[in-house]
DNA sequence: TCAAAAGTGTTGACTCTACACCCATGT
DNA sequence: ACATGGGTGTAGAGTCAACACTTTTGA
């Protein structure tokens, strides 16, 4: 047979918006190669494993989050020869969105793993390990497509939210400011995107604001434009 | 280590437009599992073989034909434990849109490739072998949804063609008809989705129709909306 | 002259943007 | 009263569906 046996990994872009700012959870390397460097969340697929099973353990591992309205989908795979210096081994990179959930537990693997701001990455021009980099560009890339055409933004949002709590969401992966009215409208009359609690929320020096839940939709027609 | 070594292999979701109707390349199993059921075509990644690579390669062992005008994308990759008899094997499909290529060549592998008109698939039922129907179903929604905001359309076409042909391609991937004039305005108003030859065709007996070449843009702002 | 296919004009419905404006609460 | 944020009304631009209409060829 002309083919030779591989190994396989999954690896995890976790994005999360935290203060307004869109953050990708990376983990600091403590073994070669590339000791020291940031790098995607990850690890081998078990030997009678699903590849979503094997993302949904890395995730929970690193974040100690479980499903609470997150979301997880394949987003691609890397297996160019030589993209690990230890021997042929191909990943399946998996997209997660997150609520922010708070501290990171300080578990075995969590250990050197925390959120840092997509924002900066992208300006700093930093290299992650591996082709990390790439993995996480396709990452943002996929998810700011899918902002505009469904309903996952809401995964970004803890069970009850405020349309301004949404909005937010969007203008941190987009990193481009919406009109608030227009979204308003846009969001509340798309049927299913989002259901209204009938509660309120009286926080700050405003209006108390309508608390909301994800709606039964997951596609968005017409789309959300982007700026 | 919690893992095991796997087999990779490329499973390729070929989709083609003959004669107004949607077609996918399938090729008939001569050996065991699945004898006698029709399968996607597909392989073994070699030792120091890339992954599109491999599917670039596959793709021509298969059809004879070599990036004249198609399209090859990585679609998804299916591991589920299981889904080959023979041992854990991940698959890495990709999906090719490629114009009518004519006969198929009878080289070695390519001997029981056919192509099959994907309607009569979708009505019949019909299973095909592993996990392919789900990956044919996964490819065929990448396709439909991709010619929405993309200018891939083009890649069905010869290097040259009509605007005509053009729309029966968006028919027959859609099954759906589509207003002639309103296209029509539709591709020759949007910059860069197609390039006037100045040529024409007088074949029936009609007026003669300009040809076009694919132009320079890819990404479609706004979308071909779906009926 | 007629049929067939290519291409253009026009109208009403819908959506998005931009911004003026009103509503409800804390201080 | 007034600042602060939540939510609604409205006018103009752009796009789309539907269909009448003109143009250019072969038989």
């Amino acid at each position: 047979m002309p083919h030779q046996d591989v190994s396989v990994t999954v690896d995890l872009v976790v994005l999360t918006v935290r203060d307004d700012d869109l953050a990708v959870l990376l983990v600091r390397r403590g073994i070669p190669p590339y000791r020291g460097r940031l790098a995607l969340p990850g690890g081998f697929v078990h030997a009678q494993e699903d590849l979503p099973a094997a993302a949904g353990r890395e995730l929970e591992e690193e974040t100690g989050i479980r499903g609470l309205g997150g979301h997880l989908e394949q987003l691609a795979t890397f297996g160019t020869p030589g993209r690990d210096p230890r021997g042929r081994v191909v990943t399946v990179a998996y997209l997660a969105l997150v609520p922010d959930p708070g501290p990171l537990v300080a578990g075995s693997d969590a250990a050197s793993a925390s959120w840092n701001s997509v924002g900066e990455l992208e300006t700093g021009g930093r290299r992650l390990a591996f082709d990390h980099s790439q993995i996480l560009t396709a990452g943002l890339e996929r998810a700011r497509a899918k902002l505009e055409y469904s309903t996952l933004a809401t995964s970004f949002c803890p069970p009850e939210f405020t349309i301004n709590e949404l909005r937010r969401v969007y203008e941190a992966v987009w990193g481009q400011p919406l009109d608030p009215r227009n979204f308003h409208r846009k969001v509340t009359g798309t049927p299913g995107f989002v259901e209204a609690t009938g509660t309120t929320t009286g926080r700050q020096g405003g209006r108390p604001a309508q608390l909301f839940r994800p709606g039964g939709a997951t596609a968005l027609h017409p789309a959300m434009l982007r700026p």
